[in-house]
DNA sequence: CCCCCCGTATGACACCTGTCATGCCGGACC
DNA sequence: GGTCCGGCATGACAGGTGTCATACGGGGGG
């Protein structure tokens, strides 16, 4: 017997990686890739469109990222299973995940067998994680910055000056400082710069 | 007439998109990937071993860079033809490649047809480069930095302060600012965060 | 109702950073 | 042999950054 091939949406921004990720699941005979998207806010009508079993995401998209996409997929189309991969086994992105609902968290430098094997998995309703990252993730607790925290952050990470992050953002210079400051503290970081590289790690911005 | 296939070595750090590189060319009916290197240092060995008509190369690997590899290639077996496979098309990059002497140079988000073609096209001797990419490297120039302020820009990368630096680099704390600052305006940046993005950016790190 | 946290703000202080002038040494090139 | 450049250093100054105390309004929880 065969029964009809479980069918994948791929979102990846890379094109060469993208479809050489489709190759490789075009080789196992019961899945097929319906769909193809290259940017984070495509994901959507690309599901409406082709009605995947399962959609795999990238995580550094334009657009949207694949948690974003994850999270409006889970509102939408409760059915679909969602498997994240990425480059960066950050903690915080593996957090993120689950939050949004993922069912599998892969790295991409996992063997290229266990694509397909999660993508299996999640369909039979399990969860596929790297129990590695799953520990770190839970030994670190939670992103400890608030929302302005990050943003400070995050505009911060090109090299601004206060005062282009205080037009930026829209705040006082004393504003953005203190937000800095008490953002350095929480990460255990030298200054900005260090902040900004710790955040990342994690996950956080 | 089915002439004997060209013989591929394929070095990539991350196991996924390795292999599925590997699919992908091998659904080439004249392509074979005689061979997989997923460091930097263990491309030579596995080109005496296999010897390869192409090394298909990534640039970040652990080990050794694409870049590095591809320079000990050329000096090893001059008729080896090398095509550098990049996720940044970053100037810097390119020229090195060049330098190298690479006769191809990809980012991974051109299409993935052109990898196949790529690896035809070098060996009947021909250079693959994207235009628009060689137009910029040729643009900006070349890297303005001296080894020493590349070395201190590397060091700050993370955070350091002067003072970390300083013990980091075997230099005094003044010397350390004033490599800095050179840097600095040599890149128009603002300080020396901006300079290591812009840098970065460039491929000149 | 009170307290705590978040967002926002100010002012003051110490320290870090970026700039500049200047100097010395060694190698390269004319 | 003189000039230039790179590596290394010092000192001084201005401005940027990090910390802290303090303040106020709003929202959530006990």
């Amino acid at each position: 017997m065969t029964p009809s091939p479980i069918k994948v949406l791929l979102a990846e921004d890379q094109s060469m990686v993208r479809e050489a990720l489709a190759a490789l699941l075009g080789l196992e005979p019961d899945i097929e890739v319906v769909a193809q998207a290259a940017r984070g806010d495509e994901v959507l009508d690309a599901v409406r469109a082709h009605a995947p079993d399962v959609a795999l995401l990238d995580i550094e998209m334009p657009g949207a990222t694949g948690l974003e996409a994850a999270e409006q997929l889970q509102a939408a189309f409760p059915d679909l299973k969602v498997v994240i991969l990425t480059t960066f086994g950050r903690p915080g992105y593996l957090r993120r995940a689950m939050e949004s609902g993922a069912s599998a968290f892969l790295v991409k430098d996992a063997p290229a067998a266990q694509l397909a094997e999660a993508v299996r998995k999640v369909l039979a309703g399990e969860k596929v994680i790297d129990p590695a990252l799953a520990a770190a993730a839970l030994a670190e607790g939670a992103d400890p910055l608030t929302d302005r925290e990050r943003d400070v952050l995050r505009e911060a990470a090109d090299g601004a000056t206060n005062a282009e992050l205080a037009t930026r953002l829209h705040l006082s210079q004393g504003t953005v400082r203190n937000y800095l400051s008490t953002a350095i503290q929480k990460l255990a970081a030298r200054n900005r710069a260090d902040a900004v590289r710790i955040a990342r790690e994690k996950g956080w911005l």
